[in-house]
DNA sequence: CGAAATGATTGACG
DNA sequence: CGTCAATCATTTCG
């Protein structure tokens, strides 16, 4: 910009490469001490006060002669010759610096988080999570909070969107009115298209910072509002009764082994509709817990271990009276294990019952399903024929599968479990103490 | 309101 | 990677 009058009082210096008409002052009148400088500066004020249309127009006829000298085109590409070169040398260095790790991270974020993915269908990342999550779970509330979520997250977007387009567009009118203007200035002055190539590509990267500013701050609130809804499944939200009725169905009906395949987690899930995000956690965390609460005190879920055990032998009737199959295929309620046992001096009790019953576990492995069979078959039997508690709840249920140190290890392979063969459910007859 | 219950998280371990 | 054990944090209960 402040060389266009460079060309335009051409008359004050061509060959000077700084300031020409300034510079040309200064060394030639009074560089020496500052009252000349004074005047040059004086001088220079008056010739630009006295400047006029006339001489504006004076100054373009100069122009306009001198863009018509036969000798105009080919100083003209000698001039663009030398600038390129310097340009070249300079730019060499400093360009194709790393495209920036930090952007790079709000972009892949931001696609992560479904902000700048594709556009529509809610077929961002985060939608079709909470889809997937909604659909699966069917909760009420469930739903209630991804939509709610999603409704948020939304918004960022499309806040986000019309930003970047804002700013793509502006980048692009600015692109264009440089280009234009250098253009329009490469008639009067050496411009290479590589000069202009660097001018918009320092457009696009002043653009470009904006722009991180604008997903750094989109990052910001995406995290933001994930901390607030996403991480609400830190937030507990109790199982309703139905869900825990399942799980405790199968988790007293597997008493030995309960530990539910990833497939049998997410069938429990499936049946219990549960309501919290993040539903593939939530059955193993209930039977990680149970597990251990269980196994801390035994005496206490008793009661309730009797109830399911009830329960799963009623059903277990209903489905065989006769016995072939006491336990029905994917319904994981074969024979129940509870007790009105009173396990409190268990540890001991556990060890006579390994030894007892497996002696070894490679016999177990196999003899287990056929026991649990047999078992089963007279739990049902003893259960259907009138639950005298003398029989059933002195000897039967103790927590076959507990060894002295308290751990589940039975001898099943888990990998029966969902398999209605499993649950070598009770161990139990044997151990009569 | 405090205690109990209970789902979730964390760190160690194999 | 799944489990255990301890612990946190919230909800439910008396």
């Amino acid at each position: 910009m402040d060389e266009q009058p460079r060309l335009m009082h051409s008359h004050a210096g061509v060959g000077m490469a700084g300031h020409p008409g300034l510079s040309q002052h200064m060394e030639g009148t009074g560089g020496t001490d500052g009252d000349g400088r004074k005047q040059d500066i004086g001088d220079i004020l008056q010739q630009i006060m006295t400047i006029t249309d006339q001489s504006l127009d004076e100054a373009q006829a100069r122009k306009h002669a001198l863009n018509c000298h036969r000798m105009k085109p080919a100083l003209f590409n000698v001039l663009c010759e030398i600038k390129e070169k310097t340009v070249l040398s300079i730019r060499g260095a400093q360009e194709e610096e790393p495209p920036d790790a930090q952007l790079m991270r709000l972009d892949n974020m931001l696609l992560a988080e479904g902000v700048s993915g594709p556009e529509k269908g809610g077929g961002s990342a985060a939608a079709a999570a909470a889809a997937a999550a909604s659909g699966g779970g069917a909760g009420s509330d469930n739903s209630a909070e991804h939509s709610d979520y999603r409704a948020k997250l939304s918004q960022i977007r499309q806040i986000y969107h019309t930003e970047l387009e804002k700013y793509e567009q502006a980048c692009n009118e600015f692109t264009t009115h440089v280009m234009n203007l250098l253009r329009e200035q490469s008639r009067t002055r050496p411009i290479s298209p590589k000069e202009i190539e660097r001018m918009v590509g320092i457009i696009h990267r002043k653009f470009s910072s904006i722009q991180m500013q604008l997903k750094q701050s989109t990052c910001e609130a995406v995290m933001i509002l994930r901390s607030r809804f996403l991480d609400a499944r830190r937030k507990r939200r109790n199982f309703n009764k139905q869900a825990t009725e399942i799980l405790n169905e199968y988790f007293y009906s597997h008493l030995s082994n309960p530990y539910p395949s990833e497939e049998a987690k997410e069938e429990l899930a499936k049946k219990c509709s549960i309501t919290v995000s993040q539903v593939q956690y939530s059955v193993s965390n209930w039977f990680g817990n149970k597990r251990i609460r269980y196994k801390k005190n035994i005496g206490k879920f008793q009661e309730e271990a009797n109830m399911y055990a009830a329960k799963t032998a009623v059903n277990a009737t209903n489905v065989s009276s006769h016995g072939s199959q006491a336990n029905s295929p994917s319904t994981p309620n074969s024979a129940g294990s509870a007790g009105s046992f009173n396990m409190s001096n268990s540890g001991d009790l556990f060890m006579s019952v390994q030894s007892l019953n497996g002696d070894s576990y490679q016999g177990a492995q196999v003899g287990a399903n056929v026991q649990s069979q047999v078992d089963t078959l007279r739990h049902v039997i003893s259960q259907t024929g009138g639950y005298s508690e003398g029989l059933t709840a002195s000897q039967m249920y103790s927590p076959q599968g507990i060894n002295a140190n308290g751990g589940w290890q039975d001898a099943t392979t888990p990998s029966s479990v969902t398999s209605p063969t499993e649950g070598p459910g009770s161990v139990h007859s044997d151990t009569s103490n």
